[in-house]
DNA sequence: CGTTCGATGCACT
DNA sequence: GTGCATCGAACGT
């Protein structure tokens, strides 16, 4: 079962990939764009698909928590190049974390998405989430944390640099907008923690963690 | 409910 | 060698 934190909005409207344009703006503004857009895998194995509900920012070196915090290397690279590329890394040696590179080249900062609804592709990310023998965990649950979205939509270190505006990897306006978010600050850092840099989706089931803050915005 | 802790690979110092 | 932008199982209250 797909639980969408509000009701589809009335007005339908054509699949629309996010131009690279989009991204090249400042990335709290991304960031919070980017909330009700879909992230869509057209793998060989199927499409999986899910609307982005949960991101946090990573902007520059002077953001600590940042990857570019320690200037460029090889691995943060793609932070520094042209916006709306997919930055993918190993996390804890076990998890692939996603996020859409923002602002110009040369401006090392990024989205990273930390939350889907579900919405096409639910038996492939069943089958993906399930592998250790285990049961395949609730639908809302499915791309519900970083680790677990990766997991579910099948990114790897594959997808890392693929354009966010291409044909297997892609953000799309769906003619979806949140009625309620909500920024807070950044989960699971030991730096840069005081910043509110996170931002989701009031309602969302398929937030992870738990209560929240301030709301803002429709 | 809550908190703690091990898994597991690699970038970076 | 150290420390992760995590997850889920195990245990305590």
């Amino acid at each position: 079962m797909i639980v969408n934190s509000q009701p589809p909005t009335p007005k339908s409207q054509a699949p629309r990939t996010l131009r690279q344009s989009f991204y090249a703006r400042p990335t709290l503004t991304v960031a919070e764009a980017l909330l009700g857009k879909v992230l869509v895998h057209r793998a060989p194995e199927g499409i999986a698909s899910g609307r982005i509900v949960e991101v946090e920012a990573y902007i520059g070196e002077d953001d600590p928590a940042c990857h570019a915090a320690p200037g460029p290397t090889a691995r943060n690279e793609p932070l520094y190049g042209p916006p709306g590329i997919a930055y993918v890394y190993l996390n804890y040696g076990m998890h692939y974390l996603v996020n859409a590179v923002t602002e110009p080249a040369g401006s090392p900062a990024a989205v990273l998405l930390r939350a889907l609804e579900p919405l096409e592709g639910l038996e492939l990310m069943r089958r993906r989430r399930a592998l250790n023998g285990n049961a395949a965990p609730a639908d809302t649950d499915l791309c519900r944390g970083p680790g677990n979205l990766t997991r579910a939509l099948g990114i790897t270190l594959a997808q890392n640099r693929l354009p966010l505006y291409g044909s297997t990897l892609a953000i799309e306006d769906r003619g979806w907008t949140p009625q309620a978010i909500a920024w807070s600050t950044r989960i699971g850092l030991s730096v840069g923690i005081e910043r509110e840099w996170r931002a989701h989706v009031v309602g969302s089931r398929a937030v992870s963690g738990k209560a929240l803050k301030v709301e803002r915005r429709t």
